[in-house]
DNA sequence: AATGAATGAGGGTTCATTCAT
DNA sequence: CATGAATGAACCCTCATTCAT
């Protein structure tokens, strides 16, 4: 177990292994119950080979937390189309982001788990990275509030909440998928665009959200 | 700080100031950070008297939990009166919820926070309340769409979906709420049933869901 | 388990169940191992009650040395009757020291093994015991060879060893005894004066000593 | 006092310091009287070396009573030489031990005190090293014996019995040589000699036991 | 570029012992 | 006569971190 002990590579890919390991243990044991030791065994290097490239355990986690995040929003960038409708952008939107939680596991778990239940230093790279996606979606409900020509009050302060509501609701759901044995990304997506697009009171009319039919990939 | 220094005190008494000390830590500083002597300390106790009445840490952290986790479910039960229409149950039963959350922030951390991140002694715990909750909703769901003579079916694997989504909305918002100056309890459940009962598309259309008139408080 | 909770009982009695739990739980758990709370819960009585009597776990400790040293010389000495000749002194002592410790395998672990592991209070208050038997057996020894007109030269140092080996070999089979299935204390006690009084080359000769055909009891 | 603080030593080294203090330790104040910083400071090392070296008390115990146990039945092993008749044997045996124990007592209070008084891990690694001395014995009344053309048979359970009562002599006035001022290994051998081989009816008749003559060293 | 050797500090747990009633 | 309530001190163990090579 472990990557493979192979000896004299160079720094960066060395950093890679070294976070990879990390994720992993930190996404598995949580912050405090991880031991260098065991990230430094996973990773086939020695413990002040870690130290030496970075730095401390806090500077490790935090290292792991902007990766993580780096590569999510970076999955949701790609998988949006900015010319594209705003219903169709937020269905691309969680689309990615339900498939990139359920490919990466432990970086999920760091991200959503982990860093939050530690002081300051962690919980703010993430807040910061929540707050980048969560202004992303008051972006979208603005923008399809305009293109909807709706009545102007939707008030600020009204639509940051509900953007909040939409981001904790994917969240959640992203958990729900990864611990529910059938229940596929795409199948999130869906569930979460009909809950928040059309309401509960138009599905039990009968007139749910309908997905795009012309996809992309 | 801490509670006052009094002695010799019934052992009832004593073990509710430390579980009230350990949720404060717990709440804080999470699981493994958190220290029995600093749970001890705030407690107004020495060390040995919390193993004496809690057996460990992992016991007392379990006590924790469940006092937490009753007290949420409770007063959500409370808030709610089962003969009223099923909007008007969710909105009541929201609205406890967000203020309960709101007046113990700290037991709402080792709920939502604290006890997820670590394995499943804990987990399971929180699970079976949340589940609970999920059954509640669900069950809430089911019955509005009978009322509202529905389209005969929402798929079960949906409404399932549909109810994890909006806890899992509730969830976020509740931190989003004790975090946002000037939020309020009742403004959260507001926005959460403008979300969820009428969809974004609705919102924007001019037909918010609308709160019941005739409060009781 | 442990004594029935009568209350109000005469002081006497009371420390004698103190004794009671002491010397089991000492004798199977160890000096150090052994619990002032097991022990009173075992004597069933609280804590407090167990110091009042017993002032310290030293003194319990040495209580119990005392008592349960006094117990085990007094059976030897009752077992051995001054009139006879030194051999059946020898003989009915050593069934008396097997029946003994074999009924009282916890007094007996309390003696040869717990009191012995550990510092000076304790071991003297054995070694003290043990020199009484000794002395008894040196004695013994004297006498017999008197008897038996012998040469003058049996040297002090020599029988002193003679002795200290003759009873050491009687604690060792003593522990054998009640370790091996079947064996019994009159069947060490036999074979034990067959070696010391015969010796091996007699023995191996066809010369063994023979125990006395008119028992008492 | 306890070994010169020199640092950065081989492994192997530092187990062997590690080991000897904690030989020195256990053997004074017991098992669980002995604490592992008193062992780690004697052995001039912090205690997570000594932990991460021997892992645990409960292994660095047995690890002890190994090396000892190993080096008593060594130190046996080599004084004796096999072709020689039995009593030859059995008196080379006896002076090897006494030597080895007179010269390490702490070791053999490991074995012969502590390593018992606790349970079974640790006991039955002694028993195993004790069975071993008592088969060899055995063996070693049976070939004598068979020499003396003895009467065919001395039955099993009995010269079981006497092996076990030799040895428990042995181990007994091992304890009383390392006490008593003056008394030597060879000494205590030659009490032992006369007293298993010869017996106290033969001593007493003036025929005792009497050592070889063409002694090596 | 990399590591074997080593430690200060702290955490969970238990125990003998004592008040105050 | 008897005890529920309480603690100072110590012990085993682990961890993040560094030095010398």
């Amino acid at each position: 177990m472990g990557a493979v002990k192979t000896k004299r590579m160079p720094r960066a890919v060395r950093e890679q292994q070294m976070l990879d390991a990390a994720v992993r243990t930190f996404g598995r044991r949580g912050y405090m119950a991880a031991s260098m030791d065991e990230i430094a065994e996973l990773a086939g290097v020695s413990k002040p080979l870690v130290y030496l490239y970075l730095n401390s355990k806090e500077s490790l986690f935090t290292a792991c937390i902007r990766r993580e995040a780096r590569a999510l929003t970076e999955a949701v960038r790609t998988g949006v189309r900015p010319d594209l409708p705003a219903d169709r952008q937020l269905w691309d939107g969680l689309q990615a982001f339900f498939a990139h939680t359920a490919e990466h596991p432990d970086g999920w778990s760091v991200l959503h788990l982990q860093a939050r239940t530690h002081g300051d230093p962690f919980a703010a790279e993430v807040r910061a990275m929540r707050e980048e996606i969560v202004a992303f979606v008051t972006e979208l409900i603005v923008v399809a509030a305009r293109e909807a020509h709706s009545d102007p009050d939707l008030p600020e302060r009204e639509v940051a909440g509900l953007a909040e509501a939409l981001v904790g609701a994917a969240e959640s759901l992203a958990a729900w998928t990864n611990a529910t044995p059938g229940a596929t990304a795409r199948q999130s997506a869906s569930t979460l665009m009909n809950f928040a697009w059309a309401g509960l009171s138009n599905l039990m009319d009968g007139r749910p959200w309908s997905p795009p039919v012309d996809e992309v990939s």
